[in-house]
DNA sequence: CTGCTAAGGCAAATATTTTGCGTTTGAGGC
DNA sequence: GCCTCAAACGCAAAATATTTGCCTTAGCAG
């Protein structure tokens, strides 16, 4: 479609979409954001601003695309034995990255993205590394587990609330806070209570 | 500073923002949001262009201006009786007001403004409004009670991070859930044990 | 190799944002 | 009430950004 990644990989479409891509990556780290603009990034890209505003729409749809790809998880998960470990070192990686000042630019360029669907996509790729948590815990033998729903309410809900309106309140002892009581509740009460996937 | 509300109250200033404001919420209803641009905003308004721009600096931080004042409570919070019951009532009503297109946007706008110090304020009316509510069940010597940071992160925390990401995963029945299940923690750790506002 | 279509280049036409400068407004001193 | 002063506005020109029509190119399919 309009924005997908590749609509013939391999072809010219790809490389456009990359050498933009770059271009915004390359200019949003030397330059003012407000001085970022799709002429400057066409240039730097080699192509015209028009095949930028045909392909993209805008200016905000362009940064929320390159955004959200940022967010995507690339790095393998560390595994350290334990699903609260394993949560700690995940969501405080998370953390560290998006209270910096360009961390907290991505998350604002993906919101401001018209796109719901989009965001959709952000928030099934976190859902998708906690199951990856999950499943590694229980094929640990970990139990009782909590579901992914608790996870995301537990956990990933608070940190990018507070990322997104109060950044200054964060820190670990929070975030272990909420994974604790996360895990205790799934104890307390086991997941298979409440039909999660 | 910039885009305070009144530099000078009654002043011409007021009357700017105000019919600024005015017209932005008019237009709004009225033709979809691409179509939404400061010179018409400006001339529903009766000024000229330039004093959108130097006032607010562009459309995205004059809508994420008109859009904060919507976030702000003025409903007086209903009375049912119990803490549940009230924050029940409260967020209820929010998310049906930000499930609905419109609101979504009103939340994309403010999330979408450059200046963290606006989203801040709007976490510090939900924090002020869930502050109020807790006063009063205390006043009707409800206990135990949870703290405000429980209450945030417990319930405000799983509303707002799906309102944005995955909005269709929302219902009543979870909110429920998040009010119950906060309120349950606070029996089972009283809010004292943790040095919360 | 040939035809076909999606995507890109180019440049003209529009629309927007920015800026300099003169004018108005309203607060405060007298 | 009158005067002074600075902030905020209006206006219009200049600078930028965005949109559009038309033509060219690239790459897939037969």
């Amino acid at each position: 479609m309009s924005t997908k990644s590749a609509a013939r990989p391999g072809g010219r479409s790809a490389r456009v979409q990359q050498a933009v891509h770059e271009a915004v990556r390359g200019l949003d780290g030397e330059l003012a954001r407000e001085r970022l603009t799709v002429p400057l990034i066409a240039e730097r890209a080699g192509v015209t601003p028009s095949t930028i505003y045909r392909r993209w729409g805008c200016l905000r749809e362009l940064l929320a695309d390159v955004a959200a790809q940022r967010l995507q998880p690339e790095a393998p998960l560390a595994q350290t034995g334990s699903l609260a470990g394993d949560l700690f070192a995940w969501t405080q990686e998370y953390m560290e990255e998006m209270t910096s000042t360009p961390g907290r630019q991505v998350l604002a360029d993906v919101l401001g993205s018209t796109h719901q669907e989009r965001r959709t996509r952000c928030w099934q790729w976190q859902r998708d590394q906690l199951s990856l948590l999950l499943e590694r815990a229980a094929s640990r033998g970990e139990a009782p587990l909590p579901g992914v729903e608790q996870l995301l309410d537990g956990v990933m809900a608070p940190l990018i609330y507070r990322l997104s309106y109060a950044p200054h309140t964060l820190d670990e002892a929070r975030l272990r806070h909420w994974i604790r009581q996360t895990l205790d509740e799934a104890v307390a009460a086991p997941s298979a209570a409440r039909g999660e996937t």
